[in-house]
DNA sequence: GATTTTCTGTACCGTACGGTACGGTTCTGT
DNA sequence: ACAGAACCGTACCGTACGGTACAGAAAATC
């Protein structure tokens, strides 16, 4: 409740533990996430592990919290902007979401929450669904009600915008990346992909000022 | 070799212990699907499951491999059509799109390639997808492809047209779903999901042959 | 410097699972 | 009727993992 770190959080040894772990998790999945090895990679006792995460599911949990908690700031919220740095803006996030969702980190971290999602609610799900929309989908999502209101966009629920704009974006990408298929796309395919993406987003939510 | 069932596929008797065990998997996850219950609930051995399958990975394969065979043949290819049936066609595509990957049984499955995906690759994912093209996916494309010709779309890459449907239909539903944390949409929703996605769709696709 | 707390390393326990072995039973073909 | 195969049920083995216990080192507190 306090200015700053609000959150009980963890202590700089814990966090570095849990740094270690899940770079064991990207690199080996959930098999390799074991309690020994972790105690092994981090140099810290298995009995450290449980008085400090409780259980596994609390040290899981504890992984994807972390990460969650590392917000990048993203794009300004909104000044009066013209049409074209919308656009760009709007480029910038596309590129962003491609790059994040198309890293390893978040293709384990999400490989392991949806691998919880059928065993008894650890709330992974929760977690990383949240924070995924915390990192770029709310500020995202401000940025096309800023545009809609200075009239650069014609949105009827800045919401389903976002939303419009995620599915042109990613469109199938993630599941296939998930599903373990494609190698990485190259940076040159990520920024096309972008751009046409936002092209097409225009095109369907864009205000006609032009003409 | 001979003239049918070229492919080796499995006995009646097979197909159902595999039935079985996707029940299991569907209402359990992963960690249900022990070799041990499956022989319990198909009434078979364990000796039998390791005789047929070859091991558990064999057997999780079998599973994927056989529900992927479950090919809908969905909407007819192609005849002369209307721009209104033609976007009856994508709406029901649409539709049928969002009602699969909302199954229990898709997202069990899915759930089920994507923990296998880090580990040593026995292709889970590749034939889900591979599937998922050929459930839907082709034929979908093709029926663009055909709208296409016909002047009812404006198309580049059928291929592109395809994944931007797909993207605009399904949007971040899926993962959504695969985390675990929506219920399932009411079919109200559904159609209605699907009915402006295809409006989208056509707003980016759809030749002005109405002007 | 002594005492107390926290930590590491290792050993240990119980359990669960993948895989195999085997005796008994049902089915099949002749 | 009989032989052989396929199969079921169960028991068994080895291993791996989650979690705990314990002894000694390190750090911290006084």
């Amino acid at each position: 409740m306090s200015t700053e770190s609000t959150q009980p959080e963890f202590t700089d040894r814990q966090r570095a533990v849990l740094d270690k772990a899940l770079e064991l998790l990207v690199e080996g999945g959930e098999k390799a996430l074991t309690t020994a090895a972790i105690a092994r990679a981090a140099g810290c006792s298995k009995e450290s592990l449980y008085k400090w995460f409780g259980d596994r599911d609390g040290l899981l949990a504890a992984i994807v919290t972390r990460q969650a908690s590392k917000v990048i700031p993203g794009a300004d919220p909104s000044a009066n902007m013209s049409k074209q740095s919308l656009r760009a803006a709007l480029e910038e996030f596309a590129r962003n979401l491609l790059e994040t969702i198309s890293g390893d980190v978040s293709l384990a971290l999400n490989r392991l929450a949806i691998g919880q999602a059928s065993k008894a609610d650890t709330g992974l799900g929760a977690i990383l669904q949240k924070s995924g929309r915390a990192r770029i989908g709310a500020q995202t999502t401000a940025l096309l009600e800023a545009g809609c209101k200075q009239g650069h966009l014609h949105c009827e629920d800045p919401q389903d915008a976002y939303s419009t704009l995620y599915g042109l974006v990613v469109r199938d990408q993630h599941l296939r990346m998930l599903l373990g298929s494609d190698a990485k796309a190259s940076p040159k395919d990520l920024n096309l992909t972008a751009k046409t993406a936002v092209e097409q987003f225009m095109k369907l939510y864009g205000a006609d000022t032009t003409r």
